[in-house]
RNA sequence: GGGCCCGUAGCUCAGGCGGUAGAGCAGCUGGCUUUUAACCAGAAGGUCACAGGUUCGAGUCCUGUCGGGCCCA
């Protein structure tokens, strides 16, 4: 930035001091928001003035100064409005200062309601005063904000020029709250669990690491909620759910935050089918409530309507690739079919993961309308409950809309010998050099050994909601503040 | 991890085959008392992401690095 912009700013502002005035006084009472006064002046003729005084504050977005008298526009988070202040109203001196206000200061000004000849509501300017001095300028009037780095990295000012971005936040939050009213109405009790963890799991993922001082110990940041809130179930709470940020230490892109929100529920007594009902229900309330039943995505048109389509995801590899997997039961012969289809495939070194990327390979992104795919391998659902009769395959779902993941959720195993055997596996997994595959949990192993009852689990990625009801396709465009590389070059001034 | 594209004034963008950097907005000065992308006139504003290289001469060509976007694995 210019050093004169900003010292043309440091100068106003000084000019301000100098007369006594305080740029950062400490409050303003206003009597409306911005987006009242075009409810409540609705009916206000062109060229009348109401004898209503008001007093509102905002943000300067733009001024037209003309000799005697200026034009400026003032926003807030409801709304805009246009003032209109005239020498002879504010005798010379104040109106100097007025006209010393900038784009980015905040003012908070009184005067009458009226409604110009053209039709725009506006008011009298009659006394004002400075709120905050801002020292840089903003993005521009006509063009805004498009470097998308920018946008990411200074997302306040993203939040201020574009108007898409800040309804996709408030979409969002939306979202969320619709889900938790949900989840609230059905009776769920909403509990926090440790972000520290000694041990992490409940997912294939590498951790963060932290280092308690007091107690020289190694924390992990958690990866999962799962094994916490199954010890609730363990503990009596019957149905429970907790929203929140989770960590996994990979790569940054479009579609992974190195955190991200997961909201799991847990509910005993009810296994996958029960929470495929719930996922759906969820779903609909949530997009009932944000007026998306049928939605856009990505120019697809997609309907949440329950009942959802259930597949079982043998079928749907099937039908998408040709192969059955059920014919090819070992690693060796399907990876054998795999090459004779001629499928690119990255060639994982077990059956469940060679599954696994068939699934997201050949699959995923046709599942457009809402789907339940059905039924997974035990090796890669080590927390998941056997399927009556087919031992290798698990009660497991995940559910896909608009070619996402959104959710996943199984009858969770409460059988702690199986439990026991299902870690094994995995530290066998874990062993072999696989950094994913989760530790034993013998903490975890023991609150089972005291009983836990049939629990039906889901967990739902909140910010691929998001994406969905904001029609975006970049994790970077439904998350605040999106991680990000360092920038070299960071100009920081004091 | 690989490929392609992008990085020029605070913001939005031009800059043909290499010849000493351009506009609009914002800011500054002057004018203008119902404008709304206000208008008119004038002056100012640049480490062309960074580091090397080629060249008499590089925003432009080459190599590398950093950051971002898109596509693929």
């Amino acid at each position: 930035m210019p050093e004169a912009l900003r010292e043309e700013r440091l100068r106003k502002l000084e000019e301000l001091r100098a007369r006594g005035i305080n740029p950062y006084p400490t409050q303003y009472s206003s009597t409306h928001v911005l987006g009242q006064l075009h409810q409540e002046f609705k009916a206000l003729p062109s060229g009348e003035e109401t004898p209503a005084h008001v007093q509102v504050a905002g943000r300067i977005t733009a001024r037209r100064v003309m000799g005697g008298a200026s034009f400026y526009d003032l926003r807030d988070q409801s709304g805009r409005i246009q003032l209109h202040a005239t020498q002879d109203l504010l005798g010379p001196e104040r109106y100097q200062l007025f006209t010393d206000l900038e784009i980015g200061d905040f003012v908070g000004v009184a005067g009458n309601i009226f409604r110009t000849k053209r039709g725009e509501l506006s008011v009298r300017v009659e006394d004002f005063q400075i709120l905050a001095k801002a020292l840089r300028s903003l993005p521009e009037k006509w063009h805004g904000l498009t470097d998308v780095e920018t946008r990411y990295r200074q997302r306040y000012l993203d939040l201020i020029a574009n108007e898409a971005a800040r309804q996709a936040f408030i979409t969002r939050t939306k979202a969320v709250t619709a889900m938790r009213r949900f989840l609230d109405g059905q009776g769920f009790l909403e509990v926090e669990t440790p972000i520290l963890q000694p041990l992490y799991g409940g997912a294939f993922a590498r951790p963060f690491t932290a280092f308690h001082n007091e107690l020289k110990q190694t924390l992990y940041l958690r990866i999962s909620d799962e094994l916490y809130l199954k010890r609730l179930i363990i503990g009596g709470f019957e149905k429970v759910y907790e929203i929140g940020k989770d960590f996994r230490n990979e790569g940054i892109s479009t579609t992974n935050n190195p955190e991200f929100t997961m909201m799991e529920c847990y509910q005993a007594y009810a296994d996958y089918r029960d929470m495929m009902a719930l996922a759906e229900q969820m779903s609909y309330s949530i997009a009932q409530e944000l007026g998306k039943t049928r939605l856009t995505y990505q120019g697809h048109e997609i309907d949440l309507t329950p009942p959802w389509r259930r597949w079982a995801l043998r079928e749907a590899i099937l039908e998408n690739t040709g192969l059955d997997i059920e014919k090819y039961s070992t690693t060796e012969s399907l990876q054998k079919a795999i090459a004779q289809k001629k499928l690119r495939l990255e060639l994982k070194p077990t059956w469940g993961q060679l599954v696994d990327e068939l699934l997201s390979e050949y699959v995923e992104s046709k599942l457009i309308q809402p789907t339940f795919l059905l039924d997974y391998p035990l090796e890669i659902s080590p927390l998941a409950k056997r399927k009556p009769g087919a031992p290798q395959w698990v009660e497991r779902f995940e559910f896909f809309i608009g070619g996402m993941e959104l959710g996943n959720s199984f009858s969770e195993l409460n059988d702690p010998l199986d439990q026991r055997e299902r870690f094994r596996l995995q530290e066998e997994r874990r062993r072999k050099g696989d950094e994913e595959a989760p530790a034993l949990d013998e903490d975890f192993l023991m609150a089972m050994e005291y009983g836990m009852p049939p629990t039906g689990g889901l967990g739902v990625g909140v910010d691929r909601v998001a994406m969905l009801f904001t029609d975006t396709l970049s994790i970077r465009d439904v998350i605040l503040f999106p991680a990000l590389r360092p920038r070299p070059k960071e100009e920081e001034r004091s």
